[in-house]
DNA sequence: CATGAAATGCGTCGCCA
DNA sequence: TGGCGACGCATTTCATG
């Protein structure tokens, strides 16, 4: 078995939960609420800001407010001299393009595509498939969201590890 | 027509992208950085919070750090008799899922899958197979990340709007 | 109608026990 | 780790163009 683990217990755990609540949260309420004192509490983030398991804190907009009202879901199928890690780069050039991973299954590339609407989403896909090494992409328009909010990786697998 | 636009304004702009690259910046520092003071930043924050433009504030975290080492995409084809928008319910049950959508093409819907590992994934895939109206299901496990942190819809798209 | 300025209460952050 | 203290920030109230 593990030992009562000094990398992540569940203290860290559960400042961790505070944070991914509200990341504006004072280090004195979370303090409170799990019994530490706000310099423990401020300890244990820098730590884990350090350590990479907190890796920042953002806001979460309305996209539809800032005018992204068009979103997809775009894979890629590469040419296969190319490796598909290839498109980090190419990817990088887009801000539009708001995630990229390679998967399994017949695709190489998965793209998370944002555009203000269906035309400008036209355009984009226009530049990513004239990409040197992209052969052909498959799309899938987002219609509606079934999940609004992330309730997401905050609460506790069950088990947990480092690294 | 809308005129200069009391609604949302490069002002605002300007303060969303500052809290989506650090949602524990200052009131005070994005005053100083837009020209404005800490009161002001803090009514027009107070104010999209109000009309869901920002809708929180949260932590990014490195998942592997707590334990989520398994991330996957699912299509999700539905019996023709249901409609796509019933999953809404089912998916709440599965804290594994941290986002399900309704998509064009093929699939009914698309579920982003978080699991420990590929024996939780295959245990989770097995109970939304098992799901009353779910008739078949495609899995894309992620390999790797091409793109790490999300530039995202902080920055302004070409043209603006409201709603 | 939104802003800036001042006042208070609280949080942050470094230091020491 | 907790506690203390100086400083900075958030938040409210008030007056102004």
């Amino acid at each position: 078995m593990t030992h009562p683990s000094p990398l992540f217990d569940d203290l860290d755990r559960k400042i961790v939960a505070a944070l991914v609540e509200n990341a504006r949260t004072s280090f004195t309420e979370i303090g409170a609420a799990i019994g530490l004192s706000a310099s423990a509490v401020k300890r244990r983030v820098d730590r884990m800001r350090e350590t990479d398991v907190i890796t920042g804190f953002t806001t979460t907009v309305r996209p539809a407010a800032l005018g992204w009202r068009t979103e997809a879901y775009v894979e890629v199928y590469c040419d296969s001299a190319a490796p598909p890690r290839r498109l980090a780069e190419v990817v990088r050039n887009y801000p539009e393009i708001i995630a990229a991973m390679t998967v399994t299954g017949g695709a190489d590339a998965l793209l998370h595509v944002m555009a203000t609407d269906v035309e400008h989403f036209e355009e984009v896909l226009e530049r990513i498939r004239a990409e040197p090494f992209v052969r052909q992409t498959i799309s899938y328009m987002v219609l509606s969201h079934l999940l609004t909010g992330s309730p997401e990786a905050g609460s506790a697998p069950p088990a947990t590890a480092t690294q």
